[in-house]
DNA sequence: GCCGTTCCCTGATCGAGATCAATGCCCGAG
DNA sequence: CTCGGGCATTGATCTCGATCAGGGAACGGC
């Protein structure tokens, strides 16, 4: 109890404009923030500019503390929607008492913000992702890092992948089939993927399976 | 890094067969879990027996420390999907010493633990509600607790709110139009909610204004 | 007063995905 | 081998919500 007064001590208030960016998706990040007044959304840009509202936060909830413990990247962008006051806290005291106290922490810490982070992707993905833009983002997280080509085997049912990326297991065999126009082809469980990158290009929303953005 | 061997004492690896539930929604749970070997589903189930899975587990991965943090009580449900093994955690040893090495600590935690539950009703959400379902869940949740019926005023434009409940502004109003059947009216950003309760029930898919349950 | 802009509502149309239904494939039991 | 059940695929149809378009109410500047 004697502590937080120091470690608020770094802190301050400021007043922000409506509209204000207060951080980019994937900036680096090492302060939280407190609303002391206003509002505050949180949101995803995709490539083609268009935004998924992943939060909307109110006076006094707090917000980007994952990113502290999380590689220290914002998973998402911020900025007021109202005229708003801050309460901006520095990170670092954060981090090192923590670290002094107890290293066993932050590992826990740390995957409580991947699990954050991966459903934040769920939603975007959710709201802003046809089906087969899904299924090809699901694939692309299969294959091994930079292979250029790869034969991958699905570790569960297709129905409930399916269920996972939020679709039917009809419209995850629809996706799958449409895939075939990028060399994607399925024998049961096994996939082969001989271009990754043009899979890649389909989840973005750029490939030439994507019949519409769905937005 | 002494202490970690002191806490995983009291874990113990424990075999798990194929559909196993590990625990259920709004269970009190006072453990948390790391996967040696096989997979693990999170899912929401609605009332009507829907189920929307919300992440899948592999190994090496660990899952529900947010419960810790959060009340003790789970957000989601957790079964095996395959033959498993885990590493059941106790968490009362963590918050012991959480709390003895810095009060300042846990409220951080707890932000983060409400901000998942929060994005995982969001996945669930829009993963089997309807746009209607989901316009009809966020006016109850503007509503003073208990009330019976109540006037709310919009803090936020529309088309703001329609992007956080993952819709265009002619869905939410649309949606807004089909809920004067509960009786809710809306002049400008005045809602006049007569009758909660109704509209409760909307939002779980037995109202009057739900034409299909979208799963 | 007039005329902008901004926000919101409503109508018409279209497409993605859910749903219902039928068929094919694989695998284990007998 | 044959049979049967679970899972996957494909087709047909329908519905919800996105999109495009038009109109009206509130507000502010001149």
């Amino acid at each position: 109890m004697d502590g937080i007064q120091a470690l608020l001590a770094d802190a301050w208030a400021q007043p922000f404009e409506r509209n204000t960016v207060l951080f980019l998706q994937d900036d680096p990040g090492s302060r939280f923030y407190v609303i002391l007044d206003g509002w505050v959304k949180l949101f995803r840009t995709t490539e083609e500019g268009e935004e998924s509202v992943i939060a909307v936060f109110g006076r006094g909830e707090s917000f980007a503390e994952a990113a502290m413990f999380d590689a220290g990247i914002y998973p998402v962008g911020a900025a007021t929607v109202e005229e708003s006051r801050l309460l901006v806290v520095p990170a670092a005291p954060f981090i090192r008492q923590l670290t002094e106290h107890g290293e066993y922490v932050v590992p826990i810490l740390a995957a409580m913000s991947r699990h954050l982070r991966r459903l934040v992707n769920q939603v975007e993905q959710l709201t802003l992702k046809s089906s087969t833009e899904r299924v090809a983002g699901f694939l692309v997280k299969l294959c091994p890092n930079q292979s250029d080509g790869a034969t991958v085997r699905l570790p569960l049912d297709k129905a409930l992948i399916a269920g996972r990326l939020g679709m039917q297991p009809e419209t995850f065999s629809r996706s799958l089939a449409k895939l075939r126009k990028v060399g994607v082809e399925s024998r049961g469980a096994e996939i082969c993927i001989p271009d990754v990158g043009a899979l890649r290009e389909v989840s973005r929303g750029n490939g030439p399976c994507a019949a519409g953005t769905r937005g």
